[in-house]
DNA sequence: CGAACGAGCGCTCAAATGAGCACAGGGGGG
DNA sequence: CCCCCCTGTGCTCATTTGAGCGCTCGTTCG
């Protein structure tokens, strides 16, 4: 039985209730006290309080005292059954800006969560090399190079140095190799694997136990390696049901690996290797991949989660929209 | 490891106190049922709580669902050490709304804390007609008149009338009378109070058990029984250090009660008589009344308020600085 | 290099709290 | 007119929670 009239008992019962309120959730008073400094029985205390919750008289709110909205965050963490999730408040538009929050978060995030017993998988990716330029603090760890670099024309991140560095922060071994992610032909790829110091990476790729990727969404502009290959390809991939890449694996919308002729041209880290990691964290931005990120959790490849509001605000309608059609 | 910034102990953290806050504080759960859910002690679920509170990431406030503003009511109440008191969200400037605003909030507090057991005083105020018009329902009680009314040329609040009105809301048998508040001498005043109807009311005083009154400061356009006093006896009182008028009644700062001539010419509650009343509920507005209504409290005269929150921020800053100067 | 220190963790025991129950009083319907 | 339901109250007992303790581990200073 609710009172329909929002429980106005008079103004006396009205101020009592807020005294009681205050005395027990802004003074920390126990319930007791309060009943013997009000000369009431501790359960018309407590009846007191659950009125005073009921009708919306305390209103308890869960703040942000950073940059990062905790509650959209665990919210996330929640319903993609995320490991880690970070949401930043920042909703800018401009992409490289985004990263640059983004990959401070990341470095936060990782100074945090990195032990000294893990091994921590890099792949590459722009937000990736962001992450590393914000990171100031690692536990000592081994660094391993998971893919090769895809450098754009035009643009350098100097981050094929990305992995160099973290391992400088970190003061541990660093795993790294110069070699493009994807090659003309896959003979050229056995050829680059067997490259001593691509060799040394991959073999480590096994104890890795912490990655970080970005995720791409298979279309322009979404992923750097869409970008970088030929037309036909894009084609017959995006028919097979591509939907997202990440590290360099592509995955269709349930998650699943997709298994191509672009796989074997591919020098980096495997569907089942990355599976096979405790930890992948992706920092990902931008609404046009909402799909890909639910697609790479679904598939396991991704389990923790460094993003910014406005998609994961998309991401928990999206994965809500799934749930209950 | 070096935390720069006090609190700052990692996004991960962050999310997961969040996390827990929200599911204690919001969902309701156990500390116990979130241990397990997050998989952590009970101890440390505590520990975070703690934390999240000390950090100001839970935020609790106490809100108002009406036009009183329940935390000032309180906060007033405590300060003053109030039986009851109800402060209205209003900033209105304007004397009449004002005063028919405080008789509302009157007239609910009186439905609200009047039994059948109870004998009602009603002083002449024009606060106290403003309650009047306002009340709808009021438990079965005698209402016994406790002043002569002090009716101002061309002011017409038909408040003779009020005893009869409220007595009639009641139900209950009204002891009224036609007398003024102050006569010309002692010995009119002595006569008044030997007629029948003047002297049954009188007889009833005694008994009454929640009085309602105005408090009047003693300046002009603040008192009802200033504005009617002389000039040469207005200034001899300030001068004995009359500082309130309660229903007739003129006390000093401290609250003690000042006699002199003007108390032989009153017909109405003496001083003692109004202290021996269990609850007596004042319905006051205007800034320039903040040392009247400390000094009526300060004597007992009053135990109750019904005020703005202008006002009542002002009482409570004053009562402050005087406890801690 | 070792010891002192402080932070974080989980335990014990007592106090605080919640759920359900029994009882009293009051108002409306039979 | 009486009875029943409904609300408000305080009780008992099981569960939850808080305060203080000792432990361990990492850090820092001698």
């Amino acid at each position: 039985m609710v009172t329909a009239t929002g429980g106005t008992r008079g103004p006396a019962h009205l101020v009592l209730t807020a005294a009681v309120a205050r005395r027990y959730y802004l003074d920390g008073r126990s319930k007791v006290e309060i009943a013997e400094e009000f000369s009431l029985s501790r359960f018309k205390v407590a009846r007191l309080l659950d009125d005073a919750r009921a009708s919306g008289m305390v209103r308890i709110e869960i703040g942000h005292p950073g940059t990062i909205d905790v509650e959209l965050s665990s919210q996330l963490m929640a319903t993609l059954g995320l490991t880690h999730c970070v949401v930043t408040d920042t909703q800018e538009d401009e992409p490289a800006s985004l990263r640059e929050h983004l990959g401070a978060a990341a470095a936060e995030l990782l100074s945090e969560v990195v032990t000294p017993d893990d091994v921590l998988g890099l792949s590459w990716a722009r937000s990736v090399s962001a992450m590393a330029t914000a990171l100031r603090s690692l536990a000592t760890v081994p660094v391993v190079q998971l893919t090769g670099a895809l450098a754009r024309p035009g643009v350098d991140d100097s981050s094929i140095e990305l992995v160099r560095e973290v391992a400088r922060v970190s003061g541990g071994p660093a795993y790294f190799f110069y070699a493009p992610m994807a090659v003309p032909d896959a003979a050229t790829a056995r050829a680059l694997r067997r490259q001593p110091e691509v060799a040394q990476a991959f073999s480590r790729i096994g104890s890795v136990t912490i990655a970080l990727a970005g995720v791409g969404a298979w279309a322009p502009e979404q992923s750097t390696l869409y970008d970088a290959t030929s037309e036909t390809e894009r084609a017959a991939l995006a028919e097979r049901g591509v939907c997202a890449e990440i590290s360099g694996v592509l995955v269709d919308a349930a998650g699943e690996p997709v298994r191509s002729a672009l796989t074997d041209r591919m020098i980096g880290i495997t569907a089942a290797q990355m599976c096979a990691v405790r930890e992948v964290i992706a920092i990902v931005y931008g609404l046009a991949k909402v799909d890909a990120v639910l697609a790479a959790v679904r598939g396991g490849m991704v389990n923790s989660l460094v993003t910014h509001s406005t998609l994961a605000t998309a991401l928990i309608e999206a994965a809500g929209r799934k749930a209950a059609p």
